[in-house]
DNA sequence: TCTTTACATAATTAAATTGTTATATAACAT
DNA sequence: ATGTTATATAACAATTTAATTATGTAAAGA
């Protein structure tokens, strides 16, 4: 099972583990927006959302770049594709093994 | 945009930030297993697992059955649902805007 | 040139996470 | 009864995470 786990998946997973940053990436996909127009609809300092971006950066789930003195943020187009990979994966071993029809659970308790 | 943080969307992701948790899901993936059975291939204590499988069931991933003196875990059939159309959310908006058409990606840099 | 704007970085702190060992419990086997 | 097996829980230490304040820097504008 390809279910292995690749540096990058693992940024990936932890970066979507904070909710902030979840909804970071949900406000990035309305389009490009500068640091201080993402921080604003958080309470939260503006150091603190930097880092969040630095994090979502790392993990390919962003990409930035300079405009003056401004960083515009945008989801990185293929940031998803090994957390999908994922998912996908296990749902292809648990639909092969039938692990989702109704008698599979029917077994136990 | 629906991509809220519900308290159950929270929990999956955070449980799936660890690498271990998520081997753990994969080893799930070709059937149920006693908590020894999943604990053998790690080089970890078998707490640290046993804490492992509570939040995985704490975050809907796993489900539990009592059989003797063991606790047999399998794969929860809709545990992954909530992260799935949260990242499904994702793409729908991005998609909807453009974001991955070529043009749009030009625009910048 | 001087100020402001937009951001990054460093130092610090508090809290959460992850692992360890030690120990409890309950079912099973003898 | 007794020992063993399967598992949980508690107490604890180390590490990581996430936030804050303070400060630095570079571009824009007056």
């Amino acid at each position: 099972m390809n279910v292995s786990t690749l540096p990058t998946t693992d940024a990936a997973f932890a970066a979507l583990a904070d909710p902030t940053r979840r909804a970071i990436l949900a406000r990035l996909a309305d389009g490009e927006l500068g640091v201080m127009d993402i921080a604003r609809p958080f309470r939260m300092s503006q150091p603190a959302i930097s880092r969040h971006l630095k994090v979502l950066e790392g993990a390919g789930l962003i990409e930035r770049r300079i405009d003056g003195t401004r960083r515009p943020c945008r989801l990185a187009p293929q940031g998803l594709a090994s957390v999908e990979d994922w998912l996908a994966g296990l749902h292809r071993v648990m639909s092969a093994r039938d692990c989702l029809a109704p008698k599979f659970w029917a077994i136990s308790d």
